[in-house]
DNA sequence: ACCTCACATTCGCTTAAGCAAATATATTTT
DNA sequence: AAAATATATTTGCTTAAGCGAATGTGAGGT
C-alpha cells in the first residue's frame, strides 16, 4: 500500500477532476486504453484541446501515455497512494451515472465497430482493454 | 435517492474540494458541527479566510450554516444526489487517513477539553456531535 | 530529402481563485 | 444608544486556468 495521504496530494488530485472535460476523459480511459484520436471524435472539441487537458492529467500523475507508431494511447494511471486510488475508483464508478458519460462510451463503441461512420483517421488503433502494459508513468 | 448524475455538478463539487484549507475545514467537520471560532484556532489561520472558504463551501452546497447569537456553527450537508453524497463519504474516510488531519482534530479536542490553553473566546460553544438539527442549507 | 499525419505546445487573452488588509454587519453587553 | 464581539464581505493585487488560433515536433510514407 501506499504512504500516508498527503493533504496536498489530494488537493491535487481534485484540481485535476474539476473540469468536465477531463472528467468525461477519465470516463473513456476508464478499464481501457484510447488513442488521442478518439477522444477528438467522440468529446467533438478541438484536438489542441484535448491534447492540453490530457496533459494536465499527466502532469497530476493520474494517466500515462504510450507511444505507438504516430499514435499517442492513454490510459489512467492509479496513484500509488492508496487513499487517493480508492478515491479515483470511487469517481469512476459515480461517472457512470452519468448520462452524458454513457453517451460517451456509446459513441466511443460506435466509432469502434463501424468504421463507416468514423471521423477517426483510417487505421487507427482501436481502444483495447486493460490487461497488457508494464510501463512507467511518462513525466516529459 | 438524488437525481441522475450532472457531470458539471462533479466537477463543481470536486472544485470545492480543491484546496487544502477547505478540505482540512471538512474534516473538522466530519460529523460534528462546529463554532467558526475553532476552525480559526485550529488551523491558525486569518479569521477572512476561514470566513471566505466556509462561504465557497456553502456556495457549493456541501456545507450548511446556523446561527446561534454571536455564533455560527458550520456542519456538512450532504448532496442530495446520491452518486455525489457517496463520493463526498469516501473524500472524509481518506481524510482521515492523513497526519495533518489528525492532527487538527487533536488540536479540535484540545481546544474543547482544555479552556485554559484556549485562544478560542470565552464561553464559545463547543462542537456538537451532529444528531439534532433538521434546517434547510443556508444560500444568502 | 520532403511531405503528411497525429499530436503537442505556445501565445494572447479573459476569467476566476487565493491572499492580506480594510471595512461592514449582526448580536450581545453595558 | 454606544461599545464590544463574532463573523462576513469588499478591495486591490497576484497567480493560475481555460480557450481559440497559430505554430512546433516526431514518425511514416513517398
Amino acid at each position: 500500500m501506499g504512504r500516508s495521504l498527503k493533504s496536498a496530494d489530494l488537493a491535487t488530485l481534485f484540481s485535476a477532476l474539476a473540469d468536465t472535460t477531463r472528467l468525461r476523459l477519465l470516463n473513456l480511459m476508464a478499464g481501457r486504453e484510447v488513442c488521442v484520436c478518439y477522444f477528438v471524435d467522440v468529446l467533438r472539441q478541438s484536438q489542441p484541446k484535448i491534447s492540453r487537458h490530457l496533459a494536465y492529467l499527466r502532469k497530476a500523475g493520474i494517466v500515462a501515455a504510450r507511444r505507438e507508431g504516430k499514435w499517442m494511447h492513454y490510459r489512467i494511471c492509479m496513484p500509488a497512494e492508496s487513499g487517493a486510488a480508492s478515491l479515483l475508483t470511487a469517481v469512476l464508478a459515480s461517472l457512470r451515472n452519468d448520462r452524458q458519460m454513457q453517451a460517451d462510451l456509446a459513441r466511443l463503441h460506435r466509432a469502434c465497430c463501424a468504421p463507416q461512420r468514423l471521423v477517426v483517421p483510417e487505421g487507427a488503433p482501436p481502444p483495447v482493454l486493460l490487461s497488457s502494459l508494464r510501463e512507467s508513468p511518462s513525466h516529459p
